[in-house]
DNA sequence: AGGTGCCATGGCGATATCGTCAAGACAGTA
DNA sequence: TACTGTCTTGACGATATCGCCATGGCACCT
């Protein structure tokens, strides 16, 4: 085993945290998130760190970000392009709102045909 | 290999427009993420998947969250105008995304004079 | 033509997580 | 004492990512 990650211990205290928090077993949150009980311990104790597919199986479960998990950010935000993006929305009045989710809508439906698609 | 996750393509899509829209090259996210710059063309390929720090250094690098990178973006953010704007952002492919979001600051910054649609 | 930059791809050994299984620790209770 | 449930820990083989290095393709130059 090598390094410590300082986001390794976050994890671990968060995973449990915001498990026990709803009341869950390990047994539980496993059956829920899809994998071994064992595993949650594992992580809990810090033997092991989620995969990708895993982290996000956790948060899911959990109903959690995976920041909060990770231990980024205790705000939940949007991403990246969302902050880009969303930083200029909340400067936009009504009118350019609609005006710029109609041009996203264009450019959407140009590059593929799918105007309605609800999940 | 097996199966192909949907967030798996997800994230393939986000890092690459993330990275994009930041005007970097692999080579330049690899240095700052501090990785080397093949592991990064294998993500964005889809030939592997991040592991636990590096996904972390990977939001780190690009500064977005974790959670617009998997794919967890569920969190409502600012509103339902923002999800159904978010919705079609998510469609566009890289260049068009450069496009929207110059779009959008383009409104942002032309005007706050336009103060005759509030809500 | 040659050169440069960006990216894709794959092999290599090393290391880690994967799921599964089994055994032990440690409560609380009868 | 024994029993039960929760959690911990470790080992196992299988699979994956790890970083590193080299190669090849492809576009854009002079």
């Amino acid at each position: 085993m090598g390094e410590e990650s300082p986001s390794q211990e976050i994890f671990q205290d968060r995973l449990r945290a915001a498990r026990k928090i709803r009341g869950m077993e390990q047994s539980q949150l496993a059956a829920k998130a899809g994998l071994p009980a064992a595993s949650i311990s594992h992580f809990e104790a810090g033997k092991r760190k989620p995969s990708f597919d895993n982290l996000r199986r956790l948060a899911r479960a959990l109903d959690v970000t995976t920041d909060y998990l990770l231990g980024n950010v205790e705000d939940v935000g949007l991403g990246a392009e969302g902050q880009a993006l969303y930083r200029n929305v909340e400067k936009l009045t009504g009118s350019d709102r609609t005006l710029a989710e109609g041009f996203m809508r264009l450019l959407a439906s140009k590059g593929r045909a799918d105007p309605k698609d609800t999940e």
